[in-house]
DNA sequence: CTTCAACCGGAATCACGATTCCGATTCTAT
DNA sequence: ATAGAATCGGAATCGTGATTCCGGTTGAAG
């Protein structure tokens, strides 16, 4: 039988710790993320073995939630903006949630297998907006995933770094996606 | 007198500290660097007092260098391309020379008076180059130096990161271009 | 060729967080 | 109510890298 405390603090301690992480990125501390659950650090490192472990775990679960809206996007709306539309949630998720962007991305490093899984499935959702937004004529079509994920990759740091209002990233975006648009020059 | 070792050292050190913080980024750990210089860590001290000031002295060196550029290509250059050739520039030093983009940029933080007169240069040459390029119709004239200073941060950000090949890197930055450019939509 | 202040090298010290350990506390089952 | 396994809390431990210290060296001046 799993005890009642231990579920109700494994809770707590995924909650505080994705607000923390959201807030402060990777630099946040152990010592806060269970002071902030109201637990000790002992109860922290039982549920999660490790930062590293802790940060998949909330990574992971947003990316979960980029999927659906991803896939709600390609059913929902028309090609024409669910490409866009999604590439502005990405990156209005990256403003709000610190440190989501090096785990979205990530070329090398050390990927764990579920990590991957998500990763890949990421890179599908992207493509997939992508190839529609391009056949209903909403993207030229002489970009490819390479570039996208560039860019997606900048503009997410951007936002990332808390720098910039949201009507200069606004605007910023508004002429990246001018930019995919263009045909001529 | 100033002792001729100390000068020697000096300058080995400042070369040494710039290979490797271009090579590694602020992560870099000073017995490398003092390693490389072929001193000794106390030796590094006396002439920088802390890993912050040598990094300070370093990447303003080579702000300099970027300002040079700027002057260069605003009296050379015709204003369709030097704003743009400027950009480029930019993002091409942040692939290499791996954190200077924070300190380009930083809006808060704790910035100290030359640092800051140097970062105010800096705004005053890409202000410049855009406001030529925008009289010159090279550039859409709806658009404001926020904006552009988050896609500079963006791109630079995104090629420090050394994930993308330069071709591709190469690609975003040409849509980009097209969306500065373009008019309509 | 002395002298000695400035300069060296690098071991020792500090600082800061992540992670471990273990006695004290609960839960759950009986 | 009671046992005892699972779970707690948080002090102590580790690891990593920046910074300090100080006995030994060395260049410059007389």
């Amino acid at each position: 039988m799993i005890r009642s405390d231990a579920v109700r603090n494994r809770m707590r301690v995924l909650q505080a710790a994705e607000e923390v992480l959201d807030e402060q990125g990777l630099s946040a501390r152990m010592d806060e993320i269970a002071r902030r659950a109201g637990v000790g650090v002992g109860t922290l490192y039982r549920h999660f073995a490790t930062k590293e472990a802790l940060y998949q775990a909330i990574v992971m679960a947003r990316i979960d939630l980029l999927l659906d809206e991803a896939a709600r996007l390609r059913s929902t709306g028309d090609p024409q903006t669910a490409f866009f539309a999604f590439f502005s949630k990405i990156v209005a998720d990256a403003k709000r949630k610190k440190a989501l962007t090096d785990a979205l991305h990530s070329a090398g490093t050390d990927i764990k297998a579920e990590q991957s899984s998500r990763h890949a499935a990421m890179l599908d959702a992207i493509a997939g907006l992508l190839r529609n937004a391009q056949n209903a004529g909403a993207v030229r079509s002489d970009v490819a995933m390479p570039e996208v994920l560039a860019l997606l990759r900048g503009a997410s740091m951007a936002a990332e770094t808390g720098d910039y209002s949201a009507p200069v990233l606004q605007r910023s975006l508004a002429i990246l996606y001018d930019g995919l648009r263009v045909v001529s020059a």
